[in-house]
DNA sequence: ATAATTGATCGTAATATTACGATATAATTG
DNA sequence: CAATTATATCGTAATATTACGATCAATTAT
């Protein structure tokens, strides 16, 4: 973030910008719907899906994971990834909330209408 | 996004990655939220409102213009800003395509549970 | 016309992200 | 045990973002 400025911003404004910043990249939009539509939801497989280098996807993973987004089981030698369900509603209550926020304005509202 | 591979990637996957970065950032949602609650909306305001200078707000200011989110229009010799309210019904149906995609899925329909 | 104000743009330093190959770790197979 | 497979982590180069001061361009005020 360059010079970091967090503590200039409400925790919910930094939570959102931080939930927004997860998505903020094909790769992992990818990932996510993938996993989404997959019961086999390995590594593995998301580096033959993706054509990117193992260490990319593991890479994009870990984000995934720190902000809760999915969740890794180990099985065996690979590692079962899932989306964690109760977290992601979360999540999307995050968004519809803002969103809600915003579009409560009514157009007459705006100064330069 | 280092070495660029937004060829890899759905057109429908680049543009919520691009709509998620706008988001990405806690000045910028604080300059949109303070867009939808205002009636003067005016660079200006948003200097004193968020404490980063004048040149970093007028660049998040940009980056929201480029994605169509927000809209100047020239008044005398400042510019007021306002959300393109058209334009960001449109992208909350974007986010809200996704999650839906995303939460279609049953818990029991993964593999980690 | 000059000065002051407003906002954009430029240049640049600090920092963060993205991507990859190499290597490490752990489980599985032969 | 050695070889293989699956994934994580390390080191690092390329690129992108963030932030600021300085400056420019336009408008308004004196």
């Amino acid at each position: 973030m360059g010079r970091s400025k967090t503590a200039l911003f409400t925790p919910s404004q930094n939570e959102l910008a931080d939930l927004a910043r997860a998505l903020a990249h094909p790769a992992r939009v990818a990932i996510l719907q993938y996993l989404a539509n997959s019961q086999s939801c390995i590594n593995g497989t998301l580096v033959q899906e993706l054509s990117l280098a193992q260490s990319t996807i593991s890479q994009h993973l870990q984000e995934l994971k720190e902000l809760g987004l999915i969740r890794g089981t180990i099985d065996g030698a690979s590692v079962n990834y899932c989306l964690d369900i109760p977290r992601w509603r979360e999540v999307q209550q995050y968004f519809q909330a803002f969103f809600e926020q915003i579009s409560e304005i009514k157009t007459g509202d705006l100064c330069c209408d």
